[in-house]
DNA sequence: CGTATTCTCAACCTATCAGTTTATAAGCCA
DNA sequence: TGGCTTATAAACTGATAGGTTGAGAATACG
């Protein structure tokens, strides 16, 4: 039973799927219109769609011949849950730290001291 | 020039990275320590801390014959960046927007008015 | 009916990925 | 020096990803 966090990562790692995402998040499409929006082919684009599916990041319903396809924001929105839980990390001091460890990189291998 | 996010994205997409970085996020920890967590092999995981580090989200850094893995807060706040994008869709009435729509799913292809 | 429009399915190609096994590098210690 | 520990590099394998082309399904319209 695999996280289904994985696939909606996976989608997300190619940036026409993510131009699609944004094209949607301005409101709802057909597969036409999105695929006119790609210097690749409208089956190229179908697959995108699938996968972007599959993550649940889109439905997309009928109309005739068309597809119409809209964002599923609470799919959206289960990424920022999930940075959420690194959430301290980059807050307070840690900012302070992080830009200093950056900087140190390859040296001073001591390792951190916990919180 | 590919984005950057690109690549975090793909480095999240794998369930045992996201394993490596949960655990760095609770303190640093060597290759050995982390390869014993998992039931691949050390290279595999060494692998894996490849891709983290070309990600951005850890850095290596050495101690003798150890190599200590740091994760690095502002890459995993990228992700949290990213998905802020999004934020207004999931808010106010968007909630209820988004339930009603996700149980029509498969009729009513009316496109959705633009808010 | 026949045809045009819209979109997906299927087959194929190449590249990359996650894992393996084998071999090697780097540093401690006796 | 030689051996032990730790970790990576290299080469290989099977599976998957992203693209192509070609064909076909579904629906509107003349």
């Amino acid at each position: 039973m695999p996280d289904p966090i994985d696939g909606v990562f996976a989608a997300l790692a190619d940036p026409t799927r993510r131009a699609i995402l944004a094209r949607l998040a301005t409101g709802d499409a057909t597969a036409g219109e999105l695929a006119a929006d790609f210097p690749i082919s409208a089956q190229a684009v179908s697959k995108h769609l699938n996968v972007l599916e599959t993550a649940g990041l889109i439905v997309r319903t009928r109309e005739a011949q068309r597809r119409w396809c809209r964002i599923v924001p609470a799919q959206v929105r289960s990424v920022a849950d999930w940075a959420s839980q690194y959430e301290r990390l980059w807050e307070e001091r840690y900012d302070a730290l992080d830009d200093y460890l950056g900087r140190l990189q390859q040296q001073q291998p001591k390792p951190q001291e916990e919180p």
